[in-house]
DNA sequence: CGACTTCTTGAGGAGACTCAAGGGTGGTGG
DNA sequence: CCACCACCCTTGAGTCTCCTCAAGAAGTCG
């Protein structure tokens, strides 16, 4: 699998992997599946769950209510681990949607125990990925629950802006973002109307631009300070975790 | 530790622990450290976060955002594993405190990196009670961030009712909970004074009563109604986790 | 070119918040 | 043992954010 490097990223943000590690890795990826815009990867509540590699394209996790309103709890960027969470579950929890046309992979989970066997750095790094995940979901769930719609779109765009310069190692001005208003609306828990209007305010008052699947970032600071989370750092010192290895 | 059979409940959800496995638990934990209720164990920022095994009481993990307000992210029964999420992190990402008197025990990451190359087993299962919290998390997004002040209410009383009755295999009818009106507002994103009214209106419709830290559910299909989320189930199936061990 | 999705704007209403004040409860110290 | 204090609960009135309903413009894809 020649995209083994970009896929691994996420993982390789703790620690450097050898050539055993990525061994293991691509020793995991199943054939590369190919899909659409708007193409559904797995349903919520389809039996034994599995976990997906995203090499290309954007996706989207999101959870249906029975008031039929749809919360999207994450959009994935290459690299990215999708439907951990499921591996604990009988049935899926979440539906996993292409945004963009994509490439997938599917991993399936028993090789995923396997890892645990052979390869206990790998493992202890896809827990260090979950743990990263939860802190993520924590900062959502802050941002979702105390917060007004400026600050969480405000948080979104500079959660994105960080994801996307994560190569770069620095946040990225200018970047595209296949969302519509409507999905901009799952993701803050807000109506697609009020998306509009507030992200006609954040124009307004020179912070940002999102438009044409667009953002630009104006004023840094400021858009920092309505998203007001704190900058995450990961942990650095994993001599615990090299003890072991 | 005599209390290493209940400590370990959240685990052994996965799987059947072996005498090799509660001695790898036992093993790992420090002496017990007792609090008392407000008192807190560990602070939102502090360096090299660590983790706790909570033994009897209650404590709840929470983030404060700049405006002050304070997000509960969850409070945690006996069994519950405390701090996980800050392993990844440079500095601890939430507060935990005492809801109650409590016992806790502090883990040190050391130990978690030594399980996954001496017990796999138990490693797996860490890494699975990690996705289950995943999913909980999504949940609670869900529920916070797209439906109203009596759903999540709702929603909060029949998740801690489930939890609850988790050792009697069903769910409690009625149960102690030591929270506040405010903090329940944390945790549902709303106002104590908002909570206040929407728990009278709970009572007034014969659905549930909340009074004096009692939770008593009356009518609990249309609390369930209310509340929205799915019953999940954990996977059965854990062939491809013992495959590995 | 036509059908569909997405975006935009307006007007009105509902839910949740703020501010304010009073009453209950439990714990502590004199 | 009682008085006090801190915390918690309760209720009312007014305000604001965000939602709903509605309709039209702009963009996109076949």
């Amino acid at each position: 699998m020649a995209s083994s490097e970009l896929a691994v990223a996420r993982i390789a943000a703790f620690g450097e992997l050898g050539v055993k590690d990525l061994a293991s890795l691509e020793q995991m990826a199943a054939p590369v599946r190919q899909l659409g815009r708007g193409k559904t990867i797995r349903h919520e509540g389809d039996p034994e769950p599995k976990m997906y590699l995203l090499l290309s394209g954007w996706t989207e996790s999101s959870m249906l209510l029975p008031s039929g309103e749809r919360q999207s709890i994450k959009v994935h960027l290459p690299g990215d681990l999708l439907g951990m969470p499921g591996l604990a579950m009988r049935y899926a929890p979440d539906t996993i949607r292409a945004l963009t046309e994509v490439q997938v992979t599917t991993i399936e989970p028993r090789y995923i125990g396997g890892l645990f066997k052979t390869n206990p750095r790998i493992a202890a790094m896809l827990f260090l990925v979950s743990q990263e995940e939860r802190v993520f979901l924590m900062d959502r769930l802050a941002s979702v629950g105390r917060t007004g719609s400026l600050n969480r779109i405000a948080a979104l765009i500079a959660q994105l802006s960080i994801r996307i310069g994560r190569q770069d190692r620095k946040p990225a001005d200018s970047y595209f973002a296949p969302l519509t208003q409507s999905q901009i609306g799952d993701m803050t828990g807000m109506t697609a109307i009020h998306v509009n209007r507030t992200l006609h305010k954040l124009e307004l008052a020179n912070i940002c631009i999102w438009r044409n699947r667009t953002v630009t970032i104006i004023d840094r600071i400021r858009l920092q300070e309505l998203a007001g989370f704190p900058s995450r750092e990961l942990a650095v010192d994993h001599s615990w975790l090299c003890d072991a290895c």
